[in-house]
DNA sequence: TTGACAACTTACCAGTCGGTAAGTAGATTG
DNA sequence: CAATCTACTTACCGACTGGTAAGTTGTCAA
């Protein structure tokens, strides 16, 4: 099954976005990554917005089906959480295109009218509220200081995921390897810490 | 004593760029800000890639200070390492602009040819990593996990910060309030539990 | 065979981008 | 008084932006 014409805009659309953000990639360096006329595409999208809008999309899907592997695949809360922080740290390495992208999302949202991305966001973080506060170790927790707890998590994960190349251009690429070898053991840890 | 227009051009830009990004924000968007012209800018900073540079320095400069006030008035590595976290982050929550513009340096860098922003963030965090290292409680950690470690705990901080009008947009006002009240204890306890 | 449709192209548009050139007004200095 | 410097301005420039209009080409159905 080879990619349509479409799909391989939408990556490239990824790809782009996330290196520039919005305003730094044109839809015709876009285009020009496959070989076409930016006409090619906004005749796929219609205009810049849209296609903007259907990458996010695309990745929030993504972001939904991982959740509810994890869900179905983990009983105990506490287990679920760290499931799911540790899968969410996983997948940003691993695809690190649409954790950039997410992150300037998180920058950008208020200037553009967008806001369609918090929607997902929302859902998601509210299901991890209610998981954090399922944990019950130390005492029950507020609403409020479980949204602090699962967002320090994230942060943690994300930040990480996100700085890869700018720690790369520091530390060498060998001490960046290091540092990923043990992050993911780290990062373990401190939820778990956390947690109790 | 009344700021320069040099100074007031570089606090306009740091909003802009911080708003909307590098590529986002035009020199004469960032001049009409003070009701002069881009030339006049352009007068003062050469181009728009010197102008960024020094929007970078001034909040590095910044941030520098910051630290050698803490290093001085705590002596314990463990609180060193605790105040220096807290400060991070109380720093970011009262300037988001220099928050959102470091991580937007974050995820930019590595496209511009910039990287003067590298330099003094390698030596914040190799500080911080060596602050770590003096935190002996479970037995020794190795660089790689202490610079694991205190990136996770800086990611906690600095995602919150620069999430504040995405996650005021998702939860609203009121809400949004009552999680950044218990924010900074539950930091606290996090730096805590994962120096433990 | 014809007609419709999808997937493109070339040609073009007004607006904005960062930047240069050549000034002008006012203060400072010899 | 004349020269110089700073702090700006207006007038441009070529390159690029997102987007429109009007084809062209190939496929598939009636």
């Amino acid at each position: 099954m080879t990619a349509t014409t479409r799909d391989q805009f939408l990556s490239a659309a990824e790809h782009l976005f996330a290196e520039k953000g919005f305003y730094g990639a044109s839809i015709a360096t876009i285009a020009r990554e496959l070989g076409l006329t930016k006409q090619a595409l906004l005749h796929h999208f219609g205009n810049k917005e849209k296609l903007y809008g259907e990458v996010l999309r695309a990745i929030s899907e993504r972001l939904a089906t991982s959740i509810d592997t994890i869900r179905t695949r983990v009983s105990s809360p506490a287990e679920q959480l760290e499931e799911m922080v540790l899968a969410q740290y996983r997948g940003q390495i691993a695809e690190q295109d649409s954790a950039r992208l997410i992150m300037r999302e998180l920058l950008d949202n208020e200037q553009r009218a967008d806001q369609a991305g918090n929607w997902y966001l929302k859902d998601y973080l509210e299901e991890l509220v209610s998981m954090a506060q399922a944990v019950q170790s130390s005492g029950p927790r507020s609403r409020a200081q479980s949204l602090a707890l699962i967002y320090q998590l994230l942060g943690a994960a994300h930040y990480f995921a996100v700085s890869q190349p700018t720690l790369g251009n520091i530390f060498g690429r060998a001490e960046l390897a290091n540092t990923r070898a043990c992050f993911e053991g780290e990062l373990r840890r401190l939820v778990r810490a956390a947690l109790q």
